[in-house]
DNA sequence: AGCTGTGAACCGTTTCACAGCC
DNA sequence: GGCTGTGAAACGGTTCACAGCT
C-alpha cells in the first residue's frame, strides 16, 4: 500500500488554525464576507505564506483572486479541529479556579459544554454552581458513562493531579485539560493539554526582564556613537 | 564591535525553562540534591540532549560526572527568567475569572504578588477579594504608580479588552497577561501573553479527534492484513 | 565510569517566488 | 490586478556524537 503514517500536523499548526477561527469569527461578526491570507496573517503578525501554508495541510479552501469566504472557512477550520459538534465536557475540582471555570462563558461559544462537575467536599456534592449539578468524584465513571463525556477539566490541587487524573482515564477519558502545574504521567492514547498560570506569568517576566536588557544595551551603543 | 545583536532566545527554550523550574522544585521538595540531564528531560518527555542545549543559551550550570546540583539550578533559571524577586501584578477585571485568579495560590509560590485589583462595577470598587483592594479603573494610574506595578492580569470582557490594555500601557503597564480571546494590538515594547481557555480546548479536541481517526485507520489496515 | 558542553549533521518549519486561476 | 496553492530555498531548532572534565 502506498499508506504514509505522516499523519503528523505540527503543533504550531493546529494553534494558529484556532487563532484564525478566532479573527474569522470577528471578521464574521463585523459582516466581512472574504478575506486574503495576507489580512488575515496581518492580524495575527504572521505572513500570508504562512497562513496559506497552513491551510494546505488539510486541503483548498481559498479562491484565487478572492481570498477565502469567511463562514466557509470558519466551517472548515471547525470540522477539522472537531468543534463542528457540541463536546459535553466534564470539571474536577470546585475550588477557586473550578469555580471561576464553571461560569466562564467562553466555552460554550465554542461547542464546550460543562455537563457535570465533581468534588471531594461533601458540603458542594449535590448542590450546583452556575447550574451544573456537583457529583462525588466517587461517581465519576457512572456520571461520565451516562452523559458521554470524554473530555475533562482538571482543577485540582497539585497534589492529588495525578490521582484524579488515572481516575479519570479509568471512567474513558480521552482528553484532559490540566490546569494542575505538574505533567501528569498516563498513557499515550490519553490527549493532555496544560494550563499553568504561574508559567505563563515567567514567561512574562522574561520578556520584560529582556526588553530591559535590550534596551540597556541599546543606550550603552548609542553612547558609544556619540562618544567614540 | 564584536556585538551580536542575536539575543534571541527560541520561544520554546524559554517555556521548557519554566517546566525544567517546575520538575527541579518537585525534585527538591523530595530531597533529591543533584539530577542528570537524561533524568530532568525523561520526567518532561525530551531528551537530555534538549536540557543540556537550552541550558547552553544561558551557560554553564553543570557538573560533568555529577549532573546539576538541583537548588544551584533552580536559582540560575529564576535568575534568566527574573523571578528572582518579588513581582508586583495588578489584575484587571473581578468577574468570574479574575476573582478565581485572585485567590490563585500558585502566583504567590512562583514571586508574583497580586497587589491591586481593579474593576468598573462600583459595588465592587472599595472592597477587598481575598485580601486584596479592588479600585476603581479611573485610578489605574495612580495606583500603579504608587505600588510600582508593571505587570497586569486582564481579566476582562472581551469586548473592553483592547480599551482597557491601551488604559494598562499608559499608565505604565510593561506586560500583560491576557485572558480575554482576542489578539491585542499594543507597542511593540509591551510583552503579551495569552491565554485562551476554549483555544485550549480546541486543541485538545483536535488531539482526541486526530487520534480517533488514526486508530481507525490502523484497525481498517488490520483488517486488510486479515483478509488481503 | 558518568555526565556535561558543543560542533556538526539532520530535520522540520517558514519564507520566497511564481505558475495558475478568477 | 489580485490572490491562491505550492515547489524550492532559507532558516532555525533538535538530535547526534564525542571531546573533555570529575
Amino acid at each position: 500500500v502506498n499508506r504514509k503514517d505522516d499523519n503528523q500536523i505540527p503543533k504550531a499548526v493546529v494553534t494558529r488554525l484556532s487563532l484564525y477561527l478566532r479573527e474569522l469569527q470577528q471578521f464574521l461578526r463585523s459582516g466581512q464576507e472574504t478575506i486574503s491570507s495576507n489580512k488575515l496573517g496581518r492580524t495575527l503578525g504572521i505572513t500570508g505564506a504562512q497562513v496559506r501554508k497552513d491551510f494546505a495541510y488539510f486541503g483548498q479552501f481559498g479562491f484565487p483572486g478572492i481570498g477565502y469566504r469567511c463562514e466557509h472557512l470558519t466551517n472548515e477550520i471547525k470540522r477539522i479541529l472537531g468543534t463542528n459538534r457540541i463536546w459535553p465536557v466534564a470539571l474536577i475540582g470546585c475550588g477557586n479556579m473550578g469555580r471561576a471555570l464553571l461560569g466562564y462563558k467562553g466555552f460554550a461559544k465554542q461547542g464546550f459544554q460543562v455537563l457535570a462537575a465533581f468534588d471531594t467536599n461533601s458540603d458542594l456534592v449535590g448542590s450546583g454552581i452556575e447550574g451544573i449539578p456537583v457529583n462525588s468524584l466517587d461517581d465519576l465513571t457512572a456520571v461520565l458513562t451516562m452523559k458521554k463525556i470524554q473530555l475533562a477539566i482538571l482543577a485540582v490541587p497539585t497534589d492529588s493531579a495525578q490521582d484524579v487524573a488515572e481516575k479519570l482515564v479509568k471512567a474513558g477519558v480521552i482528553g484532559i485539560l490540566n490546569f494542575a502545574p505538574v505533567t501528569l504521567n498516563l498513557p499515550n492514547r490519553v490527549a493532555i493539554v496544560g494550563v499553568d498560570l504561574a508559567l505563563e506569568l515567567e514567561q512574562l517576566s522574561f520578556s520584560v526582564a529582556k526588553k530591559a536588557v535590550n534596551e540597556r544595551e541599546r543606550n550603552l551603543s548609542n553612547r558609544s556613537k556619540n562618544a567614540p
